[in-house]
DNA sequence: TAGTTAACGCAACTTAGTTGCAATAAATAT
DNA sequence: ATATTTATTGCAACTAAGTTGCGTTAACTA
């Protein structure tokens, strides 16, 4: 079940994702707003949202989780099965819309793919 | 640093990744082992056996760590940079042999990419 | 404005993985 | 074969991400 009630504490993390467009962990998301709300209260709403299809998930290099706002989803369909690639040197989490190709895989039905690519981004690339 | 000394508890995971070619996650191991050594001491035998190029580590679908065994990689180099498949009914993890082919993303470099695919295997598959 | 109940805060819990340290057992030297 | 050295082990305690239960609070609705 998504969001029913725009309490304070969903619209805080609605604006966080609304102007911020790179992906955000959920540690990151308690460090920040540990004095606004508490963090079973981040995990719960995030959970929501990403049921609505506002926000996805997917897990950084570490297995913690990180967040980024959808582009198209809703919460009948999640069609943001896209790369993310994070950057070694400042950490940093982007949404990536290059398509990948998974070929197919003999034998096997693939429904999901998670790709995590690492490297250095933009800034950190001299 | 690698291994050093071939003790009870290397041998006896040796031979765990030597008999099955499945990857292995940590829990696996710790629950099947248990009576034979510490969890700790799992923990840290795969670890060097990773730094010695005879296993390759990598995070399933909850971001819990799996191993599989290497095919010729060294302490040197780890070339294992190969997708992995989960299959979402009986959990089973392999490493795959087909290629990925990651394109160039605009204005980052990338250097490691970690392709986790999901779906039903072979026998799952019906 | 009062009543209903979704959402919240808190504290306690779960669990994967890590750390420090004293005891043990491989490898090496005698 | 025995003593010595020190890498490795087991244990217990810890860390940290994420979860759960429950009494309280604050959105929404009548």
């Amino acid at each position: 079940m998504g969001i029913l009630r725009k309490t304070k504490s969903v619209k805080i993390l609605l604006d966080v994702f609304e102007k911020q467009s790179n992906a955000i962990s959920a540690i990151a998301l308690i460090e920040r707003l540990h004095l606004k709300m508490n963090k079973t209260t981040i995990y719960r709403v995030l959970d929501k949202l990403e049921d609505d299809g506002f926000l996805h998930s997917f897990l950084g290099k570490n297995g913690h989780k990180w967040y980024a706002k959808c582009t198209g989803c809703s919460s009948a369909e999640h069609h943001d099965i896209h790369p993310h690639f994070q950057c070694t040197d400042c950490g940093k989490v982007d949404c990536l819309s290059t398509d990948v190709l998974i070929p197919n895989i003999p034998n096997r039905k693939v429904d999901v793919s998670r790709i995590l690519l690492q490297g250095k981004c933009e800034e950190c690339f001299v």
